[in-house]
DNA sequence: ACCTGAACACCGTTCAAGT
DNA sequence: ACCTGAACACCGTTCAAGT
């Protein structure tokens, strides 16, 4: 066991987020506990309620590490494209690709609900909107005089629609399950959405 | 305490169902638990082993009865359309509604993930199928001439990213929270995706 | 035959007591 | 000051024993 002093407060936060992470890659939300993640940094359960308020805010800082890689993989999709529409089929065969390599580590980012009425933090939010963020700036040449807030709907419209196919495929609810057949679902909404777009109808 | 004989064991699987049914609308998939549901009908957690293998499976079968609700509704939303699209809107709405009105209900359908490698049962996937397959009877006509395959693989592609709408905005994680702009954000994703299919783009 | 009740191996969370 | 270890109120699941 370790004793007093053998580790700073912040030492045993990312000990433990670390352990967390490791545990999810593993075995899901479902395989994760406090004594668990106690038991593999060779620490009490009790000391975890010394650097983290409960479970949650652990869920949370975990999801928060995930979003971040998440967006550098996104952000990496969109350097090396021209057309607002092969950029967005990018960020969305990288949404897709980061859905299945890391299927636990994801699915926890949506399985984790926070408590009834209380909202995700600022810098947690900050996050989440800076990934549609990637796709608004895509949107914007194909929504040329249309307002910055219907831009914002738009990108969400369509990012929470590549999401939603994700969500299905990876929690096996579809009857696709390679990450091929998902592109080719997540490419067609993109696609046709884009087309949509281009056609101008009204809505 | 009840004692032998007093109910079938149908009748105590419909008890545990229908109370199942009571504690999760309240409370959702984490406020459901088999010690709960015993008591709430007056047994004790063993009787409840002696009807269901385990709490998944009774957690199935409300999710079931729970797909037969929304099959319902989205069925009734069919009947008074004339054009494919506003036919498709209508299930998309009808699909709103009834996830803003049964949130704890509709999410359990998705918050419930099989063990690893097990599928669901073949009467599950039944339920899941007829609802796409209304929307790929809309979709018919609008793709006249492609395969059977093709209309199925367009029709998850559209239900997914409506889905995924319901999916984020309902577990607060889009920052929309009324049914009225969640359904601007599905009506929109309709539209441009068959303003997309009638543009004809090739994918 | 039907159901109980206690047991087992787990949870998250708290906090008096030890070093 | 830092961390433990035991307690509390919960889980799902099993099964010998009671009626």
């Amino acid at each position: 066991m370790a004793r007093r002093s053998d580790h700073t407060k912040e030492q045993i936060k990312e000990m433990a987020l670390s352990a967390a992470e490791k545990l999810v890659t593993r075995d899901g939300l479902q395989g994760l506990s406090a004594r668990k993640i106690a038991h593999e940094i060779g620490y009490t359960v009790g000391t975890l309620y010394l650097v983290f308020e409960n479970i949650d805010e652990l869920i949370s800082h975990v999801n928060a590490r995930t979003l971040d890689m998440l967006y550098e993989s996104l952000l990496a999709a969109t350097v090396s494209c021209r057309q607002p529409r092969t950029c967005i089929l990018a960020i969305g065969r990288a949404y897709v690709e980061f859905a299945t390599r890391h299927p636990h580590r994801w699915k926890m980012i949506f399985e984790h609900n926070l408590a009834k009425g209380v909202e995700a933090p600022q810098w947690y939010r900050m996050k989440v909107n800076r990934m549609f963020e990637l796709v608004e700036q895509q949107l914007q040449p194909l929504l040329a005089g249309q307002s910055r807030k219907k831009i914002a709907q738009t990108a969400k419209t369509l990012w929470c629609g590549v999401h939603g196919i994700c969500a299905l495929a990876v929690t096996n609810k579809l009857e696709v399950d390679d990450a091929q057949s998902i592109q080719t679902l997540t490419d067609s909404l993109i696609n046709h959405f884009v087309a949509g777009i281009a056609a101008d109808i009204p809505v």
